[in-house]
RNA sequence: GCGGGCGUCGCCAAGCGGUUAAGGCCUCGGAUUGUGGUUCCGAUAUUCGGGGGUUCGAAUCCCCUCGCUCGCCCCA
C-alpha cells in the first residue's frame, strides 16, 4: 500500500523551503514596517462563522467548504482568514486597542476546488487587515502596502483594478436598477446568471460568458453599470482614495465597473491585483473595504479594510535567491569526534554537517564538497593524534594545519 | 459538477505486438588502503499506475478503474 498526497494538496519539500521563507520575511519586515502586528487564528472555526461571515451565498461557502461535524458542532476549515480575524478581533475586545489596529497572517486556507493551474486544495494566503479608519487613507496604504509586497518580488506584468460597489444602502438600489435593466433580456442571459439574477445580481457583472458580456454591453444596461449610482458620500471616498493613490504614486491602476468581489462582506472599495503571466487563474491578491462585517458578527460598528495574496501563486512568479551555504563539513576517522566538533562548532555560530557512514576519506570529502560546505575540517588519525584539525577551503582547494578550533577560528577569521 | 491531455526506476525519458524493457541525471560501490568537486569502470525496473480481456506471445491492442494535469466554474 503506497499513499500519496491528497488531491490538490502539495508537500512544501526540502529544496523548495527556503522560497516560503524567503517571502515570509521579505513580506513581514514590509508589514511590520508599517506597524502591522502578525495574528494567527485556528484553522477550523464554526461552520457558522463563515455563513455569516463569507456569506452563505457565495460559492466558497455553498459548495467549498471543508466542513465536518464533532459532538453535535458544526466546525470548518478556514476557506479564508477574514472572518477568523474578525472572530478573534471581536472575541477579544480588541476595539479597545490603540485605533488603528493593523493585523497580518499568513497560513493554509482550504477549499474543496477542482484543482489546476495556480489552484489548490490547501493554499496559503498571506494577508492583511487594518479596524478602525474609515476614511480611504486607510484604503491606499492597504493596496500601497500590497503593492510593495508584490513589487519587492520583482513581480512585472501586474494590474490593479479598482471599483466601489457602493454602501449597503446605495447597493441595494443599485442591484434593483441593474435588475431593471437586464430583466428584458434575462432570458438571453447563461443559466448562471439568471440564477446570479435572484441570489446576487451584481455577481451577473462578473460572468465571463461571452454573450453575457456582449449583452452587458448594450445600451440599456451599460449606462447603469457605468452611471455611477452609488450615493454621494461612496463617490466621495473613491474621488479620495484616488488622490491618496496618487500621493502614494499608484497611478497606472484600472477602474473596473464590473470588478465585484465574490464574497459578500465587502463594501465601497474592493480591488483586485492580477498578472498575465499567470494564466487563468490570474489573481494574485483581493481585497477591499467590509465596513459592516464586524457588526455583523456581533463587535462593535468598526470600519475594516483588508486583502490576501495567493502565496503560491506569486511563488511560481518569482526567482527566490539561493539558499546559504553550509559553512563547515566535518571529514573524520572517528564519528565520536566528528559528532563532537560538529557540536562545538555550531555552537560558534556556524552551520556545520558530518559524513555519518564512517567510510573512507575521499568519500568523506567527496560528500563534503556535493554539500555545498565553503570549509572541510578534516580530522583523521594524525590530527587526532597531534590535537590539530586540517581546514581545506572547498573552493580553492588550499589546505592547512591549524593547532584546535581556535586556530581554525583565527584562520576563518582573516577571510 | 462538466470538458481536453497524460501515466515506463527517486527525476527526465526511448520503446508503439515477438525471446534479456535503451539512454541520461541522482544515489551507491570501485579505480584512489588520508584528499573532493574532473575522468573511467560497475550496481540499481522479473516490470511498464491498477484490474480484467484479446493473442501462441502485450509496456505496446480493447474495456473498466485509479491517479496526475490543463480548461470551464469560482477565487488568492
Amino acid at each position: 500500500m503506497t499513499y500519496r498526497a491528497q488531491k490538490g494538496t502539495k508537500d512544501i519539500l526540502p529544496y523548495e523551503s527556503h522560497i516560503w521563507q524567503y517571502i515570509e520575511q521579505v513580506s513581514k519586515k514590509i508589514l511590520e514596517d508599517a506597524n502591522y502586528k502578525e495574528i494567527r487564528t485556528p484553522i477550523f472555526e464554526a461552520t457558522e462563522l463563515f455563513a455569516r461571515g463569507v456569506g452563505d451565498s457565495t460559492d466558497i461557502v455553498a459548495k467549498e467548504m471543508y466542513t465536518f461535524e464533532q459532538k453535535g458542532r458544526s466546525l470548518a476549515l478556514r476557506p479564508e482568514n477574514t472572518a477568523g480575524v474578525v472572530r478573534a478581533f471581536i472575541e477579544h475586545g480588541m476595539h479597545r486597542l490603540p485605533s488603528p489596529l493593523k493585523l497580518w497572517y499568513k497560513g493554509p486556507m482550504f477549499r474543496y476546488e477542482r484543482p489546476q493551474a495556480g489552484r489548490q486544495r490547501q493554499f496559503h494566503q498571506l494577508g492583511v487587515e487594518l479596524f478602525g479608519v474609515s476614511g480611504p487613507s486607510a484604503d491606499a496604504e492597504v493596496i500601497q502596502l500590497a503593492m510593495q509586497v508584490l513589487s519587492e518580488f520583482g513581480l512585472d506584468n501586474l494590474m490593479l483594478e479598482l471599483n466601489n460597489i457602493g454602501c449597503p444602502g446605495c447597493r441595494n438600489e443599485y442591484k434593483n436598477r441593474l435588475k431593471q435593466a437586464i430583466a428584458p433580456k434575462l432570458s438571453e442571459f447563461c443559466v448562471d446568471c439568471r440564477l446570479r439574477y435572484e441570489r446576487n445580481p451584481l455577481r451577473i457583472l462578473d460572468c465571463k460568458n461571452e454573450k453575457c458580456i456582449g449583452l452587458l454591453a448594450s445600451p440599456g444596461i451599460e449606462q447603469v453599470i457605468c452611471g455611477d449610482l452609488i450615493c454621494e458620500p461612496c463617490k466621495e471616498h473613491f474621488r479620495e482614495l484616488r488622490e491618496y493613490l496618487e500621493v502614494l504614486n499608484i497611478t497606472s491602476y484600472k477602474i473596473n465597473k464590473r470588478l465585484v468581489r465574490g464574497l459578500d462582506y465587502y463594501n465601497r472599495t474592493v480591488f483586485e491585483i492580477t498578472c498575465n503571466e499567470l494564466g487563468s487563474q490570474n489573481a494574485v491578491c483581493g481585497g477591499g473595504r467590509y465596513d459592516p462585517l464586524v457588526s455583523m458578527l456581533g463587535g462593535p460598528d468598526t470600519p475594516a479594510v483588508g486583502w490576501a495574496i495567493g502565496m503560491e501563486r506569486i511563488i511560481s512568479l518569482i526567482a527566490p535567491p539561493e539558499g546559504k551555504p553550509l559553512d563547515i563539513f566535518i571529514v573524520s576517522d572517528s564519528l565520536k569526534e566528528a559528532l563532537k566538533n560538529a557540536f562545538e562548532v555550531r555552537k560558534l555560530g556556524f552551520s556545520a554537517d558530518l559524513d555519518f557512514s564512517g567510510r573512507k576519506f575521499s568519500k568523506q570529502l567527496e560528500k563534503a564538497s556535493k554539500s555545498g560546505a565553503k570549509y572541510a575540517l578534516i580530522l583523521g588519525e594524525e590530527e587526532l593524534r597531534t590535537n590539530t584539525f586540517t581546514v581545506k577551503n572547498l573552493v580553492s582547494g588550499e589546505q592547512q594545519r591549524v593547532a584546535g578550533l581556535a586556530g581554525f577560528f583565527k584562520l576563518l577569521g582573516h577571510n
